[in-house]
DNA sequence: GTGAAAGCGCTAACAA
DNA sequence: TTGTTAGCGCTTTCAC
């Protein structure tokens, strides 16, 4: 390459990265000899001698999870934007391999880590040690040591709980996956505090599809039977719709319906279905801002973000007067 | 790190590739030091020296999309299974910045790359010069140069049209974003095969959500009209099927609907919808393996797979006696 | 304004 | 079995 413009590798790096001046005859000849081997520096090699890395890192539990999916696309167009290529790393929403994977990683010296965590214990799995700057999102860990950006999930699950009542159902059953996860107990939480006169009860659920499903059926073929069903996230959601259209319960008469974490098909059922949406394109945009900033050396203490969920109220938890689906007494 | 364990850099080396043979004293120094300072080898400086490289990218065109990100998943777990990890960029549908992330995506000299390419014009955006191996999936370009994994488009479409014409349709729409996608074309011309007797019409509503529902909806307000509606991908069919529910038609008695690209909201709408169900997980694995023999040397032609896909049919499409939804002539 | 030389962290080749 | 040395492709430093 040097060769073929006839010049130093020294001059070379200076007209690629517009250091020192560089003649123009110089910078020409170059510039073309760049163009005829459409010639592209090594990375790695140049982060090796200048320090200066432009890689970082997303670890998220599931990449087919749409929430994480839209997060990791508008991340990665983010970073991109910031010149950043985005090393993409899913841990199957299995600790270990968060934690296995968390440190393996390392070993391509990224400049910053952006972790959507398995759950609470993320201080726990990382190793001692040398860390580039990491930003959680989305899940809260148990300890405010990183920078983070997530949902203000007790208020929105409020929101929810609150409309329920009003709507006059009377025994509401919130399903989630599992306490562990932050979010899921801020939304339980949530929810529980404004219940009000409205009996509440929770399910915990698991993350496996068919467990969920066997536990879910038992309390609603079982006594007593809940007049809502308030779902905590999208795989509980999937599953929970799935068995009611299957046992025949009509919503929202038989059964009010509500989900947290919105899907486009929400909006395409009959009745449409009540939906807490997150505001995850914001987010990840928040998360990249808050690593940027630590990558220009800022180091004030960890950066707190919560976001505000829109509630989408819709057909599935309607049974009052004048709405659609209005259900006589 | 040496110094910490008493041993020199290139014992630390053999340590940890298990190269050359250590003496169990050296090694455990080593393994204690590792564990103390909690060091990871710097992948990049090794690449350098031995041009073994660990990392492969892959370039799809929306990470938005569930079909990608399903590919995306499933591939990165068979690439961390065979010890790399993958760079994930997404283009945004947009031709031309495939091309430059294509370019730019060279600069970390990745071991291989896997590419759902924009359309059929993947080779000319590929810069002159050295490349790394290249699958190409999904969707096939125009030129047989690379090895390839796609499904069989025109069996699929043909199965889903043969299927609405046994049905009684008269007169079939078939929408799908633009022909220059060759997935696209393929289905078209797979459908138009085997019409028969029914009339069947094409639309090319492109990429747009917003002009894609300009445009079927002047079709499906318009005359003449069809009675049934087969949608070419996960875009159109999300808009076509709001709109249809939006002009309050009814599936399937005023209109067939039937979708190329399966989502888990076509099973639980009321009727379901009639789809083909594509095998991305496998799709993902073969182009890894694909990609695999590549690095293993393999120097054969390009390997061409195209797999079958699944067609569900389900209520939307079903008008006949002793069927779900039927209804009178 | 330009090039020679050193060195980033590692591994390959070889000498001890 | 172990350490020494060279060099991967780049950027930095510093003489010219």
């Amino acid at each position: 390459m040097a060769e073929r413009a006839g010049v130093s590798t020294a001059t070379v790096s200076n007209v690629l990265n517009n250091k020192a001046s560089v003649s123009p005859v110089f910078a020409d000849a170059v510039r073309r000899a760049v163009d005829e081997l459409s010639y592209v520096a090594d990375n790695n090699a140049s982060r090796l001698r200048s320090g200066k890395q432009s890689l970082a890192a997303v670890v998220v539990p599931d990449l087919t999870n749409p929430l994480f999916s839209a997060f990791v696309s508008t991340l990665e167009r983010a970073a991109r934007q910031d010149g950043f290529d985005l090393l993409v790393v899913s841990c199957d929403n299995v600790a270990e391999q968060e934690a296995e994977r968390l440190r393996s990683i390392r070993s391509w010296r990224p400049a910053g880590l952006i972790v959507i965590p398995c759950d609470g214990a993320l201080a726990a799995r990382l190793p001692r040690g040398a860390y580039p700057p990491i930003v959680v999102a989305d899940r809260i860990p148990d300890e405010a040591t990183f920078d983070l950006v997530a949902v203000d999930n007790a208020q929105a699950a409020g929101v929810v709980t609150t409309h329920l009542a009003g709507q006059g159902h009377r025994s509401c059953l919130v399903a989630g996956s599992t306490l562990l996860i932050t979010n899921v107990r801020e939304r339980w939480e949530g929810a529980r505090a404004v219940a009000g006169p409205m009996t509440i009860r929770l399910l915990e659920s698991g993350l496996d599809p068919k467990l969920i499903r066997v536990r879910l059926r038992d309390r609603l073929t079982g006594s007593p039977l809940p007049d809502a069903l308030f779902t905590l996230d999208h795989v509980t959601t999937l599953v929970a719709y799935q068995l009611l259209v299957e046992l025949g319960m009509a919503i929202p008469r038989d059964i009010g319906f509500a989900s947290f974490d919105e899907t486009e098909w929400m909006r395409l059922v009959m009745p449409p279905i009540t939906a807490v949406r997150q505001p995850i394109e914001d987010m990840a945009r928040v998360a990249w801002g808050q690593l940027m900033r630590r990558l220009a050396g800022e180091h004030a203490a960890p950066d707190i973000v919560r976001m505000t969920c829109a509630v989408e109220i819709r057909g599935s938890t309607l049974r009052r007067q004048g709405e659609p689906n209005t259900v006589a007494a």
